[in-house]
DNA sequence: AAACTGACCAACCGCTTCCTG
DNA sequence: TCAGGAAGCGGTTGGTCAGTT
């Protein structure tokens, strides 16, 4: 299994890119695509590694790359999955269109984590670090404590939409077996494979005709809810919604003890089949996200 | 004006995963 | 089934620049 030696080999150019290395990279995909990385940089005429070349297209070259200040909607995105997935990069940047992995990884870093831990909140879990803060607040703490929960029903939930995205494009790449995209837009956009973009994995169980679609989904999420409901009690708001809630609109001296009367989207203390509602709500909103993905954006 | 500091981000490194023969 | 190559991914580094002392 070793690592790619590419990188090993003397006379390889390192560091920052120039403009015409940028040029000449530019041109050779435009005209042929990148094919394999690996034979990419001689073929181009470039004295670096394929991996280099391979990211500094998909970092910076890259003709539908959006640059400039992260939006509150896409702060919030970032949040949301970033408690959902964790340092999933890749898979977060998924729902995010024209944004790049390491530009969404850059930003957590340099942003959002500080901000996290400024508020007291710990952005690896997404709790607060304050234990007393947590127990002055027992619905959001056992929300809290539920989103490791959450995060592996995520997880395996992910894990299956990335074998039906496999299955999928296996079956697409039979149909258009002999196709060749011509466009390098085109053959960028599914970013690892030059097969054309992967339907919606809720589309593909659809289509499946078995195992659920997009309600079964929504209904394992109904369950989930139902479950912490009995393990834990009614969850009183939603945590997730609170911080990002906090954290967007943060004013600096605000808690998590004030945290229900929040934002719009946060919804107060409330009684067992309004709570068991919220959830539902969040869940779909959730859902929602993911599957708003843009059809072309690559799914794993 | 110079030195220092911190923020930002492009790029690298090395591990993991996937694919193919 | 297995081994090796290729690509993907996430952590980390280092250069640059703006702000501060």
């Amino acid at each position: 299994m070793g690592r790619s030696p590419c990188c090993d080999k003397v006379g390889l150019k390192k560091g920052p890119w120039t403009p015409e290395e940028d040029q000449s990279l530019l041109a050779y995909i435009e005209e042929h695509g990148h094919g394999s990385w690996r034979a990419l940089p001689s073929k181009a005429g470039l004295q670096r590694c394929g991996k280099s070349c391979r990211l500094r297209w998909t970092n910076y070259l890259r003709p539908d790359i959006k640059r400039g200040k992260f939006t509150l909607q896409e702060e919030q995105t970032i949040i949301q999955l970033h408690a959902l997935l964790g340092n999933r990069w890749s898979a977060i940047a998924t729902h995010l269109p024209k944004r790049t992995d390491n530009e969404i990884k850059n930003y957590w870093n340099t942003h959002l984590k500080k901000r996290l831990t400024k508020m007291g909140i710990d952005p690896i879990t997404h709790k607060p670090k304050d234990d007393a803060l947590s127990n002055s607040n027992h619905g959001q703490a056992k929300t809290a404590a539920n989103l490791s929960h959450m995060a592996q029903w995520e997880s395996a939930r992910l894990e299956a939409e990335a074998r039906l995205a496999r299955q999928s494009k296996l079956r697409m790449s039979n149909l258009f077996n002999n196709h060749q995209l011509g466009s390098p837009a085109a053959s960028e956009l599914s970013s690892t494979t030059t097969a054309p973009p992967a339907p919606r994995c809720l589309d593909i169980l659809r289509e499946d005709g078995g195992e659920g679609g997009e309600d079964d989904w929504k209904g394992l999420a109904g369950e989930w809810v139902s479950e912490s409901n009995e393990q834990g009690g009614m969850v009183e708001g939603t945590f997730m919604e609170t911080f990002t809630d906090l954290l967007l609109n943060n004013s600096g001296d605000r808690s998590f003890s004030d945290g229900c009367g929040g934002g719009a989207n946060v919804v107060g203390s409330k009684g067992g089949g309004d709570c068991c509602d919220d959830n539902k709500n969040y869940w779909n909103s959730i859902l929602n996200l993911v599957n708003s993905s843009p059809t072309n954006s690559p799914m794993f």
